[in-house]
Order: C-alpha cells, then structure tokens, then sequence
DNA sequence: CGTTGAAAGTGGCATATGCCACTAATTGGA
DNA sequence: TCCAATTAGTGGCATATGCCACTTTCAACG
C-alpha cells in the first residue's frame, strides 16, 4: 500500500540484497525436505566438483571470507557431511571433501533443487535466467575499489 | 587457478548470493566511515522515505521477514538513530521513524553511498546496472512456489 | 457482549557473513 | 641457518536473516 515507487530503490547493493532474500527463501523451502539450506548445498556442490579443495580455494571460488566459510562449514562437519585434514605437503593448508554421506545427502538434494530451479526458470525464463547469471558473474568478477580509499598502496 | 569454469555455478540462487556477497563488501567498504552497514544504510533509507512506516510495512518493501527486521533494527535503536512508537488507532502496530542523529547519519551515508554507487556504475555501465536492478526487482515480485509444496492450502 | 480467529510483534535458537587479532607453517633472503 | 614477511586458518565478536512458539490486540460473528 505505502512505499511502492516504481524504481524502488536505485541501491545496486539494495535491489541484490532484497533479492537474494527472496529467493532464497524459495530454494531453502524447495531443500527443505533435504535438511539443507541453499547455502549449505551450495557449499557442498563446491566441494564436490573441487579435487578435495582447499578452505582458501573454496573461500575464494564462492567469493567467501575466509573464516566465514570456517563458521558455514561447522554444522556441515558436525552433520558428518563434509571432512577435513591436512595438505601432505603444506600443513598450513587445510582441504575439504564430503564423506559418503554429505555425497549421498548432495545427491539427494539435487533432486529438490532441480525442481527449484525449473520452477524459477519457467517463471523468468531460461533464457533471461542464464543472462542474469551472466551480468551477475560479470559483476562479482568486476575489480571494485573506492578511488579515495586506496590511493596507493 | 583452480575451479575457474566459465559458467561458474548454474545455480541462480548461489549466483545471486555470491555477487550479493561481493557487492555487499564493495557497499560496506565504501559506508565504513560513517560507522553503517549496507544493510543499515539501507534500512534507515527505507525508514525515511516512508511516512513512519510501521514495522510490517518495512519488511514487506524490503522482503525481510518480519523478526528479522526486529533484529536488525536493534542495533540502529540502541545507537540512536531510529525509535519506535505504537500507532495510535492500532496498539498491536509499531511505527518507525529516524531521530535528528539518525537523519544526520543517514545524510552523512548517502554521500558515501554515492560515490560507490558512481564507482560500480561507471564499471558496469548506468544502464546496464538499470537494467539489472530491474530484472532483480522483477525475479523479487515474482510469486513463486513450489507445486508440489503447496497442492491445496 | 464473549468467543474465535487473524494480525503484528517479540524472543529464542540456528545459520550466514565479515572483520580483527592471533597462531602455525612456509618461503625468501642475508 | 636464522629471522622477517607471507600465507592459511581459527576464535571471538557483531550484524544479518529465518523459523517457530508465544503474547497482545483487533476485528468479526453469533
């Protein structure tokens, strides 16, 4: 009824973000019979594609602080999900794979979120979908600095 | 080096939450000296342009849930820039309106958000990024459910 | 009117994310 | 070989978000 400008807001950050909200609310109900929130099957489709990927790796591909994918992968581990152990050769370097139970639970997941993603893409088209991947992709490949935040260094 | 196909995930909601994730920092970054998140900044924004807006009519423009939004007001409460007070026909309704220190705030942040607002802009194109907000808003209105999730009711 | 059901928020609990300060392990020289 | 700088993660703290179970108010009805 009240506050609804056509452009509602002219925030990139803003639109995203609202966005995000929405639908990820729509693929965790979709994974909700799995267990799993987007995020999580997102996390554990990542470490499966990976060759036992590295924290900073995985960190990196899904553009993820560090030490926030230290706290997203906890219940993942503690679910018996995932596993972790050390490189052979760089023991500073932690790497990640799933146990026969986080594949079986991936597995499982897939299905649900097969059914999430026809759902999205008939509604907005498959053709428009794998474009706003594409900008989006773009976007988060973009090489963001504030001018007058780093002068030089 | 590694992990780096082209079409990075074909999740859109994974997608979304990356680019969201990048962006975010970008916003965040470019808000820090005035003490405010994104999330804040865009709150308090929406808080503004409302006529004290009641806390359900907040959640409905930004797609939040609605005890999320409490949440998140917290913070902004007990710095001081926004305060709440119950309707005056409708005791079960709580409006919301910034203070002077929180309308300063708020002046202070826009002119931070514009310049990250003219950085990414002038990277991606001010009609590309038009554009892309408005599929956002567009994937955002959409009304989506799951079929097989809600056969009746 | 009194009962009932809907509407608006709150609080608790759990995950999602980031930043910062630290620790441990490597690497590059001097 | 030993130290300084770098790299990879961890833990703590704070905000961001959701869901669910309640509580308080209203509104509708009989």
């Amino acid at each position: 009824m009240e506050a609804e400008q056509p452009g509602f807001s002219r925030c990139n950050n803003a639109t995203l973000r609202r966005t995000a909200r929405r639908l990820g609310r729509f693929y965790d109900d979709a994974l909700a019979p799995s267990g799993l929130k987007g995020t999580q099957f997102g996390l554990l489709f990542q470490i499966s594609v990976g060759s036992e990927p590295a924290m900073g790796a995985i960190a990196e591909a899904l553009i993820m602080d560090l030490s926030a994918l230290g706290h997203t992968l906890k219940p993942l581990v503690r679910d018996g999900y995932v596993e972790t152990f050390p490189d052979k050769d760089d023991r500073r370097i932690k790497r990640v794979k799933l146990t026969p139970s986080g594949q079986a639970k991936l597995d499982e997941a897939i299905k649900l979120w097969s059914l999430a993603q026809r759902q999205f893409e008939d509604r907005i088209g498959a053709e428009r979908a794998a474009k706003l991947r594409a900008t989006l992709d773009e976007v988060a490949a973009l090489d963001l600095e504030m001018p007058t935040a780093a002068p030089s260094r």
